[in-house]
Order: structure tokens, then C-alpha cells, then sequence
DNA sequence: AACTTAATGACAGCGCTGGTCATTTTGTAA
DNA sequence: TTACAAAATGACCAGCGCTGTCATTAAGTT
């Protein structure tokens, strides 16, 4: 019933100390004898005990993933793509939801980490944006992984999983170009998060390699919930001249303009273009479908788990400290279309 | 800076198996020293290692959550409340996400179950309302924690969380009625969940006390999406004795019917009422608002959760097994208003 | 005082790791 | 081939923080 390290290092005919070594990638082990042991765990269908492990070992075989986060799909998708490497790699998973603006939020962190004695931290908006949080993790020495909104991966910031906002918004944008748009508004989301300065930079940035300037009062703050995306959207085709396009930061944005243009019978994407970007299943949830960029959050929260296991894992020589990056893709639905030919 | 079980004795003055006892709420302790002993634990902060206790008992600190709920929305929210009373009492939350569809399902709940020696577990929809899992969990003599939709506690299954979609519904229905809507019809979810059977039931039940015969055209098969919804209500609008009201089955499927309804230029609530259910982020993220009903998702997570602590703790004398009920509150928000008078 | 019952403590051991040495196997140069 | 260093493995023990079992002591009861 139950398969022990013991029973393991009977059938590979080994010391349960090699069997340990094996699973801890120590060094000073026959690649034969690695292969015999591997064989005997495959068979026995051997899963080490979490618990003894953690108990034995000064070591840690579980990570965390601290959330705060409005966005439910968001936070659903990471924590599949996080449990996903957490399988494969024999570690534990451990949730918890907070306050991101709780005062005594990075005392919480610290408690957390230490009395569950966790391996490591994966951060993500707004965690992995808070400079207090990174410091205080470095300062009790736990290693962790932020996800971050950036295009170029830093030297000097190895534990990052990047997500280029600004070239996907570059590409959504030259879409929007393409289909013969000129006069395209942008819906912002929360300043805060550095995602939507991202975005609307990448926005303007293809907007001026095509020689076309930005009109300030087509930039509208806001943040990222249906509402803003109802007032911004408002306020923009209230102008007088109207934008033919409108670039919202994220889907759910976008649905909230997609309402407001509705409400004022415009017909979309005949006479307004609209994009969104997360391709969360929102997207899916408005008719007509957004154009939006696809970005891949399980997957990303699963290469940020890996990065973490390598810099946490001792015995692993893979150590080339890449970042990696992450540039949501396009996808055309039906909320775009070209520009209304003036009549 | 790490607090034991050690540390708590020393402090009381007791040895570590009374301190133990404490914890485990075993027979045969003072109620002095019991108290004294909270006392410590309360001054160190102290918190058990959850490892060691795995590790030295046969009992298992640790529960598990399955879930394959495309609503990430009352995922996130079931898990905080699991989580919620899981911290309280000790225990460690397991998630585990998968397709319930799968055929060997209940063989994985299963290895799960037991590799991860889970106390026990808690079950929603689907896995909820299906007998096979339940049947392979009783025979290994795990326990498990349901929350299903229902009325009435039935005294052969005592591990049940009710949801009473059916006076939820009546409710809603009469909220309507009471506006003075006779023509009403309802948007089915999928006909696998009970609560949609349920949700019917209460809708049918409060028209016939008002002595108002359901129109078999009003009642629209369906399941929980935003499509379903659309094509739903777009059914109903083309009929030539249009509903005044309609019940949806869920807010997915609410927002769903009042987007058909704005593309047709009908103006809610002013020429149609439209209630959904479950007070999900979606109820809000429409406009107008809609009315729906409140399903306290956390907290009936938390008091499932409850529920299978009280059985799985073995001396814990409440063992009065009670079956907690919820019901859904009707929450009036703007999309639905009196009837409209005939004109 | 004799005896029952309640309350508490001593100690082994859960499955594994980390350390220390001893032993065996392998590779390499003389 | 021998000699010898280096690599690979095993044997053994302690101990992580707690629980289970059983022995022991304190408190009641007649």
C-alpha cells in the first residue's frame, strides 16, 4: 500500500542513503545506478514523503503563492500553472489570499514564509511590484520569482519571469493601424500597475513609428474594472471627434467600453474598433468577441515556478540564470474591423 | 524565532504529551491545565508543524479540494472560505484541479486521497452530485464533506452542506410577482446540476401559488453561459406574447440575456425585468446592475469545511450532526422595476 | 487504608535527511 | 600486472516535531 524509501532501495538492490541521493541529485552517483533507482521509484510508483522530508530536512519542498488579485481567471490560471511544475517537480503548493494594502502586509509575508517553511515565493501583480516585499524576502534569505511587466531582462534582476506588455501592445496597435485606424484611444488601467504604463507605451510607440502623434484626450486614466471601461468609453465618444478605435488596457475594460458604445447604439466593429488584451474568458463574453492579445498566464506561472526551482534546488547545474519572456500574442476576433470609409 | 511543541511544555510547566493532548482535544486533561496550556501556546505564538504531524500520526492534518468549475469566480471564493477555517483549526488545504469528465476520475481522486493521506475532502458540483465518487470515498473510509443544492437535511447523508436553490428561487420569483410580472420565464443552466432542476422547481412553486400556470414556452433549456444566455433570450424576444420578466439561472446567463435584449432596443428594466443568481463579480459588471440572489460562496465553503473537521477529529464531542442550510438572499439591484402598463 | 479512576509523563518511532566513516568499485599510471 | 588514488556506495546514527502506547503518579471514593 504504502512505498517507502526502503522498499525503493530493495528493489533497486541499493542503500536507501543512494536512493536518497538520487532523489536529491547529490553528486558522486553512477549514472547507472541513478537509472536503476529511477526504474524502481517508476515502478513502485514511489512518491516521497512530503512531510518526513520537510521534517528531515533543513531543506523546504513546498512554495507559495501569496495572491491579491480581483481578476479570479487571473488567479485560477496561475495557480493551475503553478501546481502543474509543483507536480513534476514533487513539490507543494501553498495558497494564500491577502491584502496587498494591509498594513502589516510584509510582516504576513515573513510569517508566512517562515512558518510554513517554504522554499520559495512566486509574486505577481501587486506583490511583485512592492520593493518592500522584495526586500524584506532578500533579507531573511527566501528565494522568489516575480512576474513583472517588462520587455529587456535585467542583469542585475535574475529572479524574474517577464511579460513584454509593450510589444504586444505594439502589435495590437499596428493591427488597429493596419486595418486603416488613425484617430485610436487608449483606455488606461490602474497607474499603479506597471503593466498599464507598458501598454501604453507600446501603444504610442506605434503610433509615432507611423508618424502619427498621440492626442493627449485620447489617453484616458482609469483603472481595470468594467465601470472605468464604461466611463472611459463615455467620455471618448462624447468628443467630437471621435475616435474610430479604442484600445483598452485589458478585456474587462473593454467589455465596459464595448457597453457604452452599445448604449449609444454604435454599431461595433462597423463603426468603432475595440480591442481588449488577457484574452481572459471575458473576452469570450461579449458579443462580438474582442480582438485582444492571448497572454498564456498558466504558462507563464509555470516557467516562473521552474525558474524558482532552480535557484532553489542545490544539486542543479542548469544555472544559466535566463529570464524568461513572455509577449502575449494577437488575436483577431470580431471586435475589430477596418476604418468606416468617411461618406 | 521557531516556536515547538517543546517550548509550549516548558512554559505551561507540563511535559509535551499534555501540550499535545491539548491540541488534540484527548480526553483526560484538567480543565487548569488545559487552560494554562492555551496560554502558552497563545504567548509564543505558537503554531504546530503541520510536517510532524503528518508525519507521527495516523490521522492526517490536511484536506483537499477538488474542483473543475469553468466559474473561477466561486473557485476563488470557495477556496477562501476552505482555507478561512482551515488556518483556524490547523489544517492544511490541498488544491487539486481537474476535469471531472475524465474517465479515470475516480480512480485519481482516489491516489490523491491516499498519497497525499487527506483527512478528507471537500466535494461541489460536479463532483458533488456524483455517486461514484462518493461510493469509491466511502469504501477507503475517507471522509468527504458535499455541498449540494437541497431543501430539506435528509437523515441518511449527515455530510452535506445544503444550498436551497428552491426557496432562493421561489423567492426571487415572488420578488417579481410582487412587481406585478405575470408573464415570466426562465433560463435553465445545465441539466446536470441539480441546481438548476432546483432553481425550476422554486420558480414553478411560487407561480402556482399565485394560481398562474407556467407557459411550457417560457421555460428555456440551457446551460450556465453567457451564449446560453444570449440564444435564450433572443428565443424568448421573438415570441409573440413576450415575457415581461425573466428569471436566469445564474448571472452568466442574466448578463447574457440582458446583452440579446439591448441589441433588440428593449429597454431594462423599464420593458423587461431580467434576475440572475449567485451575486457573482458578473451580477455588477453589467448595467444596469442585476437583481439576484446572494450565495455566501466563502462561508459556506467555511462551514463545509467545519463540517468535516467535526467528523474527522476524533474527540470532539459535537457531534450533533447537523446538515447547515443556506439560502440565497435576493439582492434587488436595477434590472428589474413593476411591470410596465399596459399602453 | 485500600482501591478505583483521572491526569500526566517517559519513551519509541513515523520516513526521511545530513553527517561521518568504512568499504567497495572503478579508473589510471607505473 | 600491480599499486594507488579517486569515485561510488553502504552502514550507521542522530534528529526533525510530533503522536501512540504504556507506565506512573495524583486525586477521589468507600
Amino acid at each position: 500500500m504504502k512505498v517507502t524509501i526502503h522498499d525503493v532501495a530493495a528493489k533497486a538492490g541499493v542503500s536507501i542513503k543512494t536512493v536518497s541521493r538520487v532523489m536529491n541529485n547529490e553528486p558522486s552517483v553512477k549514472q547507472a545506478t541513478i537509472d536503476k533507482v529511477n526504474q524502481a521509484m517508476q515502478e513502485l510508483h514511489y512518491q516521497p514523503n512530503a512531510a518526513a522530508r520537510n521534517l528531515a530536512s533543513t531543506k523546504s519542498y513546498s512554495i507559495g503563492y501569496i495572491y491579491d488579485n480581483p481578476n479570479a481567471y487571473y488567479v485560477i490560471d496561475m495557480q493551475r500553472g503553478l501546481l502543474d511544475a509543483c507536480r513534476k517537480h514533487g513539490y507543494e503548493l501553498l495558497i494564500h489570499p491577502t491584502n496587498a494594502k494591509s498594513p502589516g502586509i510584509v510582516q504576513e509575508v515573513i510569517d508566512l514564509v517562515q512558518h510554513s517553511r517554504l522554499a520559495g515565493l512566486v509574486l505577481t501583480p501587486p506583490f511583485s511590484e512592492m520593493p518592500e516585499i522584495a526586500e524584506a524576502l532578500s533579507r531573511i534569505n527566501v528565494d522568489f520569482v516575480r512576474i513583472i511587466s517588462g520587455s529587456t531582462p535585467s542583469p542585475k534582476q535574475t529572479n524574474c519571469v517577464l511579460v513584454d506588455d509593450f510589444t504586444a501592445a505594439f502589435k495590437i496597435t499596428n493591427h488597429l493601424l493596419e486595418l486603416g485606424h488613425s484617430q485610436i484611444a487608449f483606455l488606461c488601467g490602474d497607474e499603479e500597475h506597471s503593466s498599464s504604463g507598458e501598454r501604453l507605451a507600446g501603444f504610442k510607440a506605434a503610433l509615432t513609428k507611423r508618424g502619427i502623434e498621440t492626442n493627449p484626450k485620447f489617453i484616458v486614466p482609469g483603472s481595470y474594472s468594467f465601470e472605468s471601461g464604461v466611463k472611459g468609453a463615455t467620455q471618448l465618444l462624447a468628443l467630437a471627434n471621435k475616435p474610430t478605435a479604442i484600445f483598452a488596457c485589458n478585456d474587462e475594460i473593454a467589455a465596459g467600453a464595448l457597453f457604452s458604445a452599445r448604449l449609444q447604439h454604435i454599431e461595433i466593429p462597423q463603426q468603432l474598433s475595440i480591442v481588449g488584451f488577457e484574452n481572459s474568458p471575458f473576452s469570450r463574453q461579449t458579443w462580438p468577441p474582442l480582438t485582444t492579445a492571448h497572454q498564456p498566464n498558466s504558462i507563464i506561472a509555470q516557467s516562473a515556478a521552474e525558474l524558482l526551482f532552480k535557484h532553489t534546488r542545490p544539486g542543479c547545474q542548469n544555472q544559466t540564470d535566463d529570464q524568461p519572456v513572455f509577449i502575449p500574442e494577437l488575436l483577431v476576433r470580431e471586435s475589430t474591423a477596418p476604418v468606416e470609409s468617411e461618406s
